[in-house]
DNA sequence: ATGTCC
């Protein structure tokens, strides 16, 4: 296919449709942010989305958009369900429900500064990560796992792992409906059972930051946040399970495209008909996972609350836990008419405008929190949702990577990296030195660039800016 | 991302 980009507007490209696709491609960026990696086959995946069948309004791709497995990273696709559309386990990733937990403390940065070496050891020697490795929760067995895979964070929560209210700031209330244990198999439930509270590794963080700057006080006003703010921003996923719950069901829909005469330009984007046994099978057990990774990320915040309170005595209120590696089952207008849709976001951010009847009431009147962590020792974002974005409702959610990881480990030593992160007063916490060379900021996009498309291209509105002051690094 | 290969 010949990829050539059009300019829509200075925040826009377009693909042009053209044989096997079904739709055009959309790009939010700006031409720096525009894929230009060495080896970087992102825009070619975006046109590979726009083939599959069901596939509605366009193939989108967020300004962090870079390589990934089957759909871009940063790719958002919706399918229509009455009309054959599929899901594709690709187009989720195999971190299912990777995604992002806020929490502000009652705290100002000064107030801290005394504090922050204990703070920061505490977090270091109670927060589990690193690949394998145990997690905070160790599950009696499958019979309480099949339960937390129904339950996510409100089985956390009911266990005491939390309060009521962090599930009124959880995306879907902290349980996506629809999770199908038994999809669950033996292999993912026993990677799973020790890892429930643990970091992981890559770009999986836990970082202490502080209210950089406010774009918008009201809205800040309205998600807890105000400058000079101590907050802390938590990324992680479902881990080991939600990785396997992926394989697996990659490689049964790899089997299942000849059943339904499915042909793809590429199989990693091996996929069902949502109304399927293979499809409704998958989309269980992808739920089933999401839960996982949201109870992840409830205990993990549960950790930093202790962390907090033995170490600066500081409590910590929930501001947003959100996914941004889901298919969703979500009901948007298509050329005029409600269609129901099968919404793959992988790598991007739901991101709910003011009014969404899905919103807590406490946020109704001023949108969903969107946030996006930024490469290691560099910002991050909260951004809100707005009114007339037409990728589904979907913004970034990240800085999106440039450099693979392997070219991170010939360019930068983590040892090198720590002792510049700790010199600009970043506390660094890692978990090994290569994992902290491969998560080096030159790796990544700048992610002031990617929020600030994110808002030229009217995805969703920049609300607050944090900087980092101490990083627990997976 | 991932017991970085069953």
């Amino acid at each position: 296919m010949d990829l050539t980009l059009v300019a829509e507007s200075p925040y826009r490209f377009r693909l042009e449709q053209q044989d096997p696709m079904r739709v055009p491609g959309v790009v939010f960026a700006t031409r720096e942010l525009l894929p230009q990696a060495a080896g970087d086959k992102s825009l070619e995946q975006v046109a590979n989305v726009a083939t599959l069948p069901g596939v509605v309004r366009a193939s989108f791709a967020m300004p962090d958009v870079h390589w990934g497995y089957g759909f871009p990273i940063g790719g958002v696709a919706a399918t229509d369900i009455d009309a054959g559309g599929v899901v594709s386990p690709g187009g989720v990733g195999f971190d299912i429900s990777c995604g992002v937990r806020l929490l502000a403390a009652d705290l100002d940065t000064g107030r801290l500064a005394p504090r922050m070496r204990q703070l920061m050891d505490t977090l270091g020697h109670t927060v589990p990560r690193g690949t394998g490795r145990g997690g905070l929760w160790h599950l009696t067995g499958p019979g309480q796992m099949a339960e937390l895979l129904a339950g996510g964070a409100v089985y956390a929560v009911g266990r005491g792992h939390g309060v009521p209210r962090d599930l009124d700031r959880c995306e879907d209330g902290g349980r996506l409906p629809g999770a199908d244990p038994s999809g669950v198999g033996p292999r993912a439930v026993e990677r799973g059972l020790g890892q429930v509270g643990s970091l992981g590794a890559g770009n999986h963080f836990l970082e202490v930051q502080a209210v950089d700057r406010v774009y918008d006080e009201e809205t800040a006003a309205a998600f807890g946040l105000r400058a000079g703010q101590v907050c802390v921003m938590i990324h992680t996923g479902s881990r080991g399970l939600g990785h396997q719950v992926c394989t697996d069901h990659v490689r049964a829909m790899d089997q299942a495209l000849r059943t339904y005469r499915i042909s793809l330009p590429d199989r990693q984007l091996a996929c069902a008909p949502v109304d399927s046994p293979p499809g409704r099978a998958y989309l269980g057990a992808m739920a089933a996972a999401a839960n996982y990774g949201r109870a992840n990320r409830q205990l993990l915040g549960q950790a930093a609350r202790r962390a907090f309170a033995s170490a600066v005595g500081a409590d910590l209120e929930l501001v947003y836990d959100v996914s941004h590696n889901t298919a969703k089952l979500e009901t948007h207008e298509v050329d005029g008419a409600p269609v129901r849709l099968c919404v793959h976001r992988k790598g991007a951010t739901r991101a709910l405008p003011p009014g969404d009847p899905e919103l807590p009431e406490d946020l109704a009147a001023a949108g969903q929190p969107v946030l996006v962590p930024g490469s290691m020792g560099t910002a991050s974002y909260v951004l809100v949702g707005t009114v007339g974005n037409d990728a589904f409702r979907s913004a970034c959610h990240g800085a999106g990577r440039v450099w693979s990881r392997h070219q991170a480990l010939r360019q930068v030593r983590g040892e090198e990296l720590r002792g510049e992160l700790e010199a600009r007063g970043i506390a660094v916490r890692p978990s090994s030195w290569r994992g902290l060379a491969e998560e080096a900021p030159r790796a990544y996009k700048d992610v002031d660039a990617v929020a600030a498309a994110t808002e030229g291209a009217g995805l969703a509105r920049l609300v607050v800016r944090l900087r980092p002051l101490g990083v627990v690094k997976g």
